[in-house]
DNA sequence: ATATTTTTTAATCATTTGATTAAATTATTT
DNA sequence: AAATAATTTAATCAAATGATTAAAAAATAT
């Protein structure tokens, strides 16, 4: 490996980096019982041991990739929630623009993450860690605040995170019958979820004014 | 197969309807990738050769479990849209209301369908049948009717249907990490889930004024 | 009671699939 | 340039898995 010596090459240059992106947009797209190491071979124009040589095995593969995505998708909640020096409502509209800027990118991270979840609870729940990176983030204080002054009615904050997740994440999980029955093309859909940046935070005000 | 005329035999009593609802059970949980036939027999306790005397093949069972499925999935919606007896509000409570209900049962089936029509778009939506259900629903009409009368805000439907149903089917298929965060037992879900009846209607209201 | 049909089982097959091996090729070092 | 190390390939293995077969057992009909 004395080639790690040499100028890092650009993304996807080298044998490793074409079989992990390989290997995401597989995994992605199937899930892993539905994914065969010989797709991604193909997919990364690679000969087939090469995968083995490089990752040792499938699962090990899995892990890297899983591992990856949740931590895209933790990050944009983690950052948001903590940062100390914005208001409640500032962290609503910076967490949703960034999550649907992540799911336009990569429409096909929530499904993945919670197929592979329901496969192997224990096992990726585990990988989740820090279950208080949002029961203990800045967030949870400055929204049980603004309950406490009244300017949000008092309501079990999970409706209020379930709400906010459901209405970001879910048109990406249900794209495909969305599509279908919207007769969306890939613009449309991309042009709603844009407008839905702006409408989420507002409706989140609402519901949060809602006895 | 004489046995037919005698009288039907109480559900899950005959080796067809043992075999169903295994399989109904373990494609749920596990998707049809990662389902065994083996895992179906020896959850319905039955010899494996007897999945094949019955139904020929792993796809035909998976297609006629998942049509099943798809057809629970529909029923709640197509009947409630289309009952012209009720107002617009009505019918949002009894969707939400049924739906839940059906899901607190069910909960697996949205992420079932879910992952299986990214595994195979083409072919399911195409089993979803009837684009017009909800496009030519009476609901859309009284909604548009409501929108012209100023009752709710001038907006893209789907929007309104991509948070209603957002809302309700959300908490089940991100259930496992709901409850890891919010550290809920399987009552203190349900709990949460049978608060949403009442409170998902109220938020649709409100959601419906925000310009 | 016997014959026939239906249901069930154990054994086996054929294919798919993750993984390995040994040899060939390419790159790097001396 | 020769030697060594790293990378890549073709061929192959072994286990898993969907499916079939032939025979046994049970149910039904004659």
């Amino acid at each position: 490996m004395k080639k790690q010596l040499k100028i890092k090459p650009v993304a996807d240059s080298s044998t490793e980096e074409k079989i992990k992106n390989a290997a995401r947009i597989i995994f992605h797209k199937k899930g892993y019982a539905a994914t065969r190491t010989r797709d991604i071979a193909e997919e990364a124009g690679i000969n087939l041991a090469l995968l083995n040589y490089y990752f040792r095995s499938k699962e090990k593969l899995f892990d890297i990739i899983m591992l990856e995505s949740l931590h895209d998708f933790r990050q944009h909640i983690i950052v948001a929630l903590n940062d100390e020096k914005t208001s409640l409502e500032s962290k609503i509209e910076t967490l949703v623009s960034n999550y649907i800027d992540l799911l336009i990118n990569q429409p096909d991270i929530p499904l993945f993450i919670l197929s592979e979840i329901r496969n192997n609870p224990q096992a990726l729940i585990s990988k989740l860690n820090q279950k208080e990176i949002i029961t203990k983030s800045y967030f949870i204080k400055q929204f049980q605040q603004a309950v406490q002054e009244g300017k949000i009615v008092h309501i079990n904050p999970l409706h209020y995170i379930m709400n906010l997740i459901g209405m970001i994440v879910f048109p990406f999980v249900g794209r495909p019958i969305l599509s279908y029955v919207g007769q969306l093309k890939q613009d449309d859909f991309n042009n709603l979820m844009e407008q839905r940046k702006i409408l989420i935070p507002k409706w989140l005000k609402a519901i949060s004014k809602v006895k």
